[in-house]
RNA sequence: GGCGGCAUAGCCAAGUGGUAAGGCAGAGGCCUGCAAAGCCUUUAUUCCCCGGUUCGAAUCCGGGUGCCGCCUCCA
């Protein structure tokens, strides 16, 4: 079984072959520190640490690297606004990103280098380019002249030609082509400035992923990866210093995830509807949002909407509705399934895992997955309701089914909860919403259940319907009756 | 102007040559005092349009239409 990637650089699946076999070197663009992290950063990381997440089930030792921007225009400007350090502001902003990560769910990358702790590897990566005859120096501003690397644009798949004639351009008379770009930038007074054969300043917005990924992966690696508006110009420009400064090819294989819109808009400061990650968490369970990013390919452009989030929420439910009743059947969370251990198939055949993995090795099609997985949960569930309530075990099928359905959670970031904790969120959510008193419920369900017994069928429902219209549903179980949060419809 | 992508049921979304996954919503049924949850059945003779290749196309080719992204900071 191998792993099909779709890579940019050549435009179309090609099969996953590690430089050395069973290792994994990778490296993803992290964000420029000047503000929260919305949506789109949540994708691009979900993504990713799902791809990492499967590599490794895979077997594949990986060593994952995401760095953070923490010197650019953008951060100095930020920071001269608020009066404050531009180390002050990065620190806060990677701190927040932290707190954003670890809510939902992501696995920390082996390394997250920063920008400024590398001056002394860029300047010396700077240096090999002028030494080489790739870049220039103009008035303490270092330049990478395109026209020098032959294999401009292979990344992107322009032409310097074409992107001349119809490109609006910056006027720099400095520059030999318009396209040549910035490897190191002389520092205003006041901007953040390190010594340099140039004399003092800062590095450009590529050239630090070039020296980070040569430091901790290798000149030559096997995965890169971000967003896909970074293709050109910041893979283009950093394939091409790389390449040019150690001769040698970049990394195997460029991944790069599409963009969220918001309500079919793309996201802009003009439109003011920049969703925050720490916002979005704050209404929905962390899981939900995974499972909106990952119910379509990372390549799609996916539509963020509230009906979309509330449809990825039901679903969640809906998988823990079933965590839930697996937990009732063996009276214990995690149940105690024994791993299939090697996936072969059991006497009722379970290849979910199986399956699960043919769909990721198609350039991790998680949508394909997902409907493995609601497969799964519709099947266990008609198993449990064919063996009836307080039967104490599952079939063997149905414990290696669930096994699986566990281990494919690991990988997809879902599942990772037990089910009461789960189902006890989403009722604290109504409670906290509504500023319900639980006790209050317990009381009514008490008065409903009174009213059942005298057969005042009216009344009970009356009840019902009352704690309904405050988004709580009951359920008759054979054990006594329970709520849950709904949608408030009566 | 250049480069690239997308178009599948009411909505979301898989499917790259062999006869349309899955989720949500809808309808009917089982279960229930009635519900809820769960299960079962059902919902696209058809995949934007027009040609072509083929025994056979949502899938390949040509043309058209409509959306969208990048080319400037952007995940």
């Amino acid at each position: 079984m191998t792993i099909k990637v779709y890579n940019t650089l050549g435009r179309c699946k090609q099969e996953l072959v590690p430089l050395r076999p069973g290792r994994i070197r990778m490296y993803v663009c992290g964000p420029t520190v000047y503000d929260s992290c919305h949506i789109g950063h949540a994708r691009s990381v979900v993504v990713f640490d799902v791809i990492y997440r499967y590599l490794k089930a895979r077997g594949y030792d990986v060593y994952y690297v995401r760095n953070f921007t923490d010197v650019d225009d953008k951060i100095i400007n930020r920071a001269n606004e608020l009066g404050i350090s531009c180390e002050a502001l990065a620190g806060q902003y990677i701190d927040e990103f932290h707190v954003d990560m670890k809510a939902i769910n992501m696995r920390p990358p082996d390394m997250e280098p920063l920008a400024t702790g590398h001056i002394s590897q860029i300047i010396e990566i700077v240096g090999l380019l002028i030494e080489k005859g790739y870049a220039y120096e103009a008035q303490g501003d270092v330049f990478f002249s395109v026209q020098k690397w032959p294999e401009y644009g292979k990344l992107s798949g322009r032409r310097l030609e074409d992107m001349e004639a119809g490109a609006r351009v910056e006027v720099d008379h400095r520059k030999h082509s318009p396209f040549d770009f910035v490897l190191w930038k002389a520092s205003k007074p006041g901007e953040p400035a390190w010594e340099s054969p140039w004399g003092k300043g800062r590095p450009g917005w590529h050239i630090e992923c070039s020296a980070m990924s040569a430091q901790y992966l290798g000149e030559t690696f096997d995965i890169h990866g971000g967003g896909k508006d970074l293709i050109f110009p910041h893979h283009e420009n950093e394939i091409a210093q790389s390449e040019a400064a150690f001769g040698k090819t970049s990394a195997s294989y460029w991944i790069h995830n599409g963009f969220i819109n918001i309500n079919q808009e793309k996201m802009s400061k003009s439109l003011g509807n920049f969703l925050m990650i720490k916002d979005i968490v704050k209404k929905w369970h962390p899981e939900a949002l995974r499972l909106f990013i990952v119910s379509s390919h990372y390549r799609s452009p996916l539509d963020y909407t509230r009906q979309a989030m509330a449809e990825a929420s039901a679903s969640l439910d809906k998988i823990y509705g079933l965590l839930e009743r697996v937990a009732h059947v063996f009276d214990h969370w995690p149940p105690e399934t024994e791993d299939s251990g090697d996936h072969e198939k059991s006497d009722s055949g379970t290849d979910l895992w199986q399956r699960f993995c043919d769909a990721m090795d198609d350039d991790f099609n998680t949508a394909r997955a997902m409907g493995l997985l609601f497969e799964a949960v519709r099947s266990l569930n008609r198993q449990i309701d064919e063996q009836g309530a307080g039967s104490a075990c599952l079939s063997p099928g149905g414990r290696a089914r669930i096994a699986d359905m566990l281990r494919i959670g690991d990988v997809l970031g879902l599942m990772e909860d037990s089910p009461a904790r789960y189902f006890q969120m989403r009722k604290q959510a109504v409670l906290d919403s509504q500023e319900i008193d639980p006790e209050w419920i317990e009381e009514k369900i008490r008065q409903r259940k009174d009213a059942r017994k005298a057969k005042d069928f009216a009344l009970a429902d009356q009840i019902r319907d009352e704690l309904q219209a405050l988004h709580i549903t009951l359920e008759d179980r054979p054990e006594g009756t329970i709520w849950k949060h709904g949608d408030g419809k009566t």
